[in-house]
Order: structure tokens, then C-alpha cells, then sequence
DNA sequence: CCTATACACAACCCAACAGTTGTACAACTG
DNA sequence: CAGTTGTACAACTGTTGGGTTGTGTATAGG
């Protein structure tokens, strides 16, 4: 982080934390209010809206108002972006590796040609 | 984090560093040095070794010995782990959308009897 | 053998974070 | 209207995190 925030490491930091992890899975079976999500833990309730504060600023749940409640709603967008980040660097090592297989099976053909040759 | 240390959390606030992001993107596309790392950022060598420290506490990134190098190399199965979350709670609240576009369906079906009753 | 190289370890600094208590405030309830 | 409920804001504390400098150490090369 440091100085960036940028969205990344905004969302990453957000799910690095096991408390707001269990927030969002709360959320993921239904909405709930912020008391509500307090029952869950063995925390005060501005300790969970600090949680809630940090998945907002990373944009993983929206807020909105509904009489003196102030229900959370899981935002599964950005979980796609934190998605792609991983599943592209995935993509390049494993195609790395493809690269990989095809020199060893070059290798390997090579070998035969020699061992053809001088067996 | 606090106490806990569980794999997830390791994996994500690994990942929650643009440093450590750069540094596995750059380990996607070869295995490299300290110092071959140390070259891409303005930081110490001090600096890229703790957050190669991170990286490797959180199984991202493996280890080994090659004289006085000490090469580093994705490790791909944490991103698997993470992906896993990620994608279950994903699913999760999607299948609670379906139910939602279902039960909407339903009232819309009924909406249309009520309107052939009384138009 | 001596020196340079590649890296790790230790001590320290400062900023950010997770948590607390205490309090304010707006919206329901009787 | 008074009291309760749901939540946010503020100030403080202890801990973690990223960064630095300074130093140690094993390996490679002349």
C-alpha cells in the first residue's frame, strides 16, 4: 500500500483479514445489518464497522439506508477483478510451462534422432 | 491477521503489496535472483529480500540453492487456494441471484394473471 | 589466500491497522 | 415527548509492516 491505494491492494488487503473474510461470506447467504454482523463476532460494533468502512472503501460491499438500519449487500465485482489479477499471472506461468514441456519434448525428439544414429 | 496466520490471510496480505504483485509477475515469466529483482525497484536489496520472506512464508514463491544465487520461482498453488475463496462465496451469491431472478419470474408470472383477470 | 559478490540478519523508524472506550446523533417505539 | 435502538465519529493504545542502515557470511574467482 504505502502510498498507492491502488484498487489491488485495496481489495487484497480487505480479504487479507479473516474477520472481514467471514463478513463477506456472512454476506454472500444474505444481506445483513451491521448489528446483525456484530453477532457473529466477539467484537464491539465500531470494531465491525471499521470492517465494514475498509470492504466499502475497497468496493467489495455497498451500503445503503433503510430506516435506522444501514444494511451491507456483497459487491462481487471487484472480487472479479482480484479474479483476474491471479488468474492472469496463473495463465503466463502455465504457459511457461507449456513452453517448457514443448523444448524438453524437442529434447527428447532430438535424443531419438541420436540414438537412431549412434545406439 | 493478530493471531491467527491461517493461509488465506497469508496469501491475500501477501498479495496486498504492488511490490510483491510486480514481483510474482515478474517470477511468472522467469525464475529470477535477488538481485535480478532488486534491479526493477527502487529499494534495497534489505527490502526485496523481506518481501521475498512474505512471499515465501505465504507458498507463493519457492526457494533454492545455486552457488551464491538463491533463485526464486512461482509457486502457483496458494493462487489456486485463493481463487478457490474467492470463487465459492462468488457462487454463492450468484446462486442467491438466480433464486432472486427466479422468485422475481414467479411474481411476474402471477403479476400477468391478475392482469388477464383484470386488464 | 584474498577479495568481491550475493544474500541474510539485526536494530531501528515511522506509518497504518485492529481494537478499545466514550460519546453523539438520528430514527423508531411507546 | 421520552427513552431506546442502530450506527457513526473521535481519541487513545498496542501491534504489524515497509523501509532504512549497518553488519555478518558463504561462495566464486583471481
Amino acid at each position: 500500500m504505502t502510498v498507492v491505494d491502488d484498487e489491488l491492494s485495496l481489495v487484497f488487503s480487505a480479504l487479507a483479514d479473516p474477520t472481514r473474510r467471514a463478513i463477506l461470506e456472512r454476506l454472500a447467504l444474505a444481506d445483513a445489518t451491521v448489528n446483525q454482523l456484530t453477532e457473529l463476532f466477539a467484537l464491539t460494533q465500531q470494531a465491525v464497522s471499521k470492517h465494514l468502512k475498509v470492504l466499502e472503501r475497497a468496493h467489495l460491499i455497498t451500503r445503503t439506508r433503510s430506516g435506522q438500519a444501514r444494511p451491507c449487500a456483497l459487491d462481487t465485482e471487484r472480487l472479479d477483478t482480484a479474479v483476474g489479477w491471479i488468474d492472469r499471472h496463473r495463465q503466463v506461468w502455465a504457459d511457461r510451462h507449456d513452453r517448457l514441456d514443448a523444448h524438453l519434448e524437442n529434447l527428447r525428439a532430438r535424443q531419438h534422432q541420436h540414438e537412431e544414429k549412434a545406439p
